[in-house]
DNA sequence: CATTGTAATGAAAGCGCTTTTAAATTATAA
DNA sequence: TTATAATTTAAAAGCGCTTTCATTACAATG
């Protein structure tokens, strides 16, 4: 049905060695038949079979990106950038979603792996990928989350000290009393930005407990719906304070919904990306994530394994150090003369304007 | 490297086409070999080969779908909504943009065809795919614009009346002054919503020309940007239609960056999408478009096209029409005793609360 | 003229699988 | 025991390509 190259070959006169080496420019072929072999190839509409040459070559010219949910806009924007690199490096994406679940994780990066996948950059879901027998010889770069079993790359942020020095921006408002709203533990982003949280509670001797934590869930939806359900059973906290992308949307979708002003009745302050958060008004104090930023340094690692054709020596751990991006969702003034913390201070670095 | 079935052959001690039984389920083995295949499998870690499978069988359980821009979140709902049904059936998705590019488009079209997906979800830049030379065997549905030359599948919307309708809604809410942001003409739903708009404004005996239509571009930031030049210099219609989705949000930034209040210095309506506009303040009236929707139509009509396996006689064509969503964005009340245009009222069937 | 070198082409193997066909084994009946 | 059938396994072809290697054609050289 399809003409295959044999078609071209007899149409041209030639043999199918001579056509192959027409279409990828190698060996010597003589002009007039390498024109032939062209004509040939637009008469009959020829498309080479990716399928066969990838057999052929063990390389299929596609990269498998699993994530989360790609209709998560930060997930999204990571998965762009990919798709801008790959574009020019002439490789397509199989993008997958395992919405938070172990079995469709485990499904995706099965098929992955049987369609020969030449790399693969994952957002995991959270448990160690050590039962997946991934193969160490695959091209593999972990986002947002560390590889446990540190056997591949991974790009990631420093979530301690800028979680901490959130904390502290909203002390230095004035603000005491918070609600921290989280992901799921068994991400070690979370976990370390829980960590900062603590140390920051315990070097400002605030008074908060476990009850002022709240792991709202993995959908927009869910978490707005635990954010009004806490609000409306325990009362506002003087400010509120989500540690990933999605937990900062489903409280501003929350205290949206229940007509709560910030930075007025509340303030926020969150992980996240500026040109989602920067926009709003009052634009919302985030510790910015730039989604493009990752997913270029997810590409470049991965190609880089990729062109290197041998295995994993030396796992590498890229860490984006966030910068807090002062909005008016804290308050406009920070309490004058209050200690900024040292750790606040060299965090603050830039202000966003919205133009 | 990668152990092949070759090897698991061997470790089981019987041949490869036994292997392959096993592992297909097809044939006979008795069950004493099928567990000594299988216990070779899993030893090995053997993940069968889908590149050598799918150039023996024809087949790649890939579907190409090959959209403007995976980061406008509207095409994005329709990506989500493919592949949670694509999981299903264990296909997965090579998901590309064109970015509204001809040269991106057809490069992209090159690449699908040449990877042998099963079929292919286009939304296309709007030049028609004569010179692309897709096969009339190829699988493959457009979505939200027309095949010009009808050979293959679309999935639509109703856009003539129900761009009419919106028209007479600002009319009915005593608007006569109107700006008009539309995509490029390119596209078969942008020309039929400007043939309503210039129906509805001859009906409405409308004084509104050539001056009052915008085509704002193709990204957010280009069309926030006209739309503040233009009510900059033209100042203040009383009412404003986008035509698009992407428009639509492009005004309400333009909108929102200029200080502009609505409804009480200015009505918006526009296509859209109800999740995205229904929970803002004021909810903006829109004609719903249901990106999940489209996505589950362009999805079953492709996978029907994909078993039948045979070329596609009768091009079908599946017409939504949608409904136009009552928010606040236009005032509260329409004008009493105003004569609601006939059109209109069937389209208003329903009604939008935020929970 | 024979020899060597160079450029161009073709023949053939093989990538890892599925699938058809043939062969081998076992069970059943005569 | 032998013939026949039923069941199971092995052998081999081939999917469409790349790539190596051998071959051919031709010019240049001694």
């Amino acid at each position: 049905m399809t003409p295959t190259i044999k078609d071209v070959a007899a149409a041209a006169g030639v043999s199918i060695g001579t056509v192959s080496k027409v279409i990828n420019k190698s060996g010597f072929v003589s002009e007039r038949i390498r024109e032939r072999v062209l004509l040939a190839i637009s008469l009959l509409n020829y498309k080479p079979n990716a399928i066969a040459r990838s057999l052929k070559q063990s390389k299929t010219k596609l990269i498998g990106i699993l994530v989360d949910d790609i209709s998560n806009l930060y997930t999204m924007k990571i998965i762009k950038a990919v798709e801008n690199f790959a574009y020019e490096m002439e490789y397509n994406l199989i993008s997958c979603s395992h919405n938070n679940q172990a079995e469709q994780e485990k499904k995706a990066l099965q098929w992955l792996l049987e369609k020969r996948v030449d790399g693969i950059i994952i957002m995991p879901i959270g448990s160690d990928l050590d039962d997946l027998n991934v193969p160490n010889i695959m091209p593999l770069v972990f986002v947002e989350t560390k590889d446990k079993n540190e056997r591949f790359d991974s790009v990631i942020h420093e979530n301690m000290h800028t979680s901490a020095g959130l904390v502290e921006h909203l002390y230095s408002h004035g603000h005491r009393k918070f609600l921290f709203i989280h992901g799921s533990l068994r991400h070690s982003a979370e976990k370390e930005k829980l960590v900062g949280i603590r140390q920051a509670i315990s070097n400002l001797k605030l008074d908060i407990d476990e009850q002022n934590f709240l792991d709202a869930g993995t959908t927009l939806d869910s978490i707005a719906a635990s954010v009004r359900n806490y609000l409306k059973h325990e009362g506002l906290p003087q400010g509120i304070y989500a540690t990933n992308h999605l937990a900062l949307a489903g409280t501003i979708r929350a205290l949206w919904d229940m007509d709560i002003r910030v930075p007025d009745d509340i303030a926020i302050v969150g992980f996240g990306d500026i040109d989602t958060y920067g926009i709003l008004k009052p634009s919302v104090t985030v510790a910015k994530q730039d989604p493009y930023e990752v997913g270029k340094i997810a590409y470049e690692t991965l190609f880089e394994r990729i062109e290197m054709d041998k295995p994993i020596s030396e796992p590498k751990e890229f860490v984006i150090s966030p910068k807090i991006i002062l909005g008016a969702s804290c308050g406009c003034h920070p309490i004058v003369n209050h200690r900024v913390p040292e750790v606040l201070s060299h965090l603050i670095n830039e202000t966003f304007h919205s133009e």
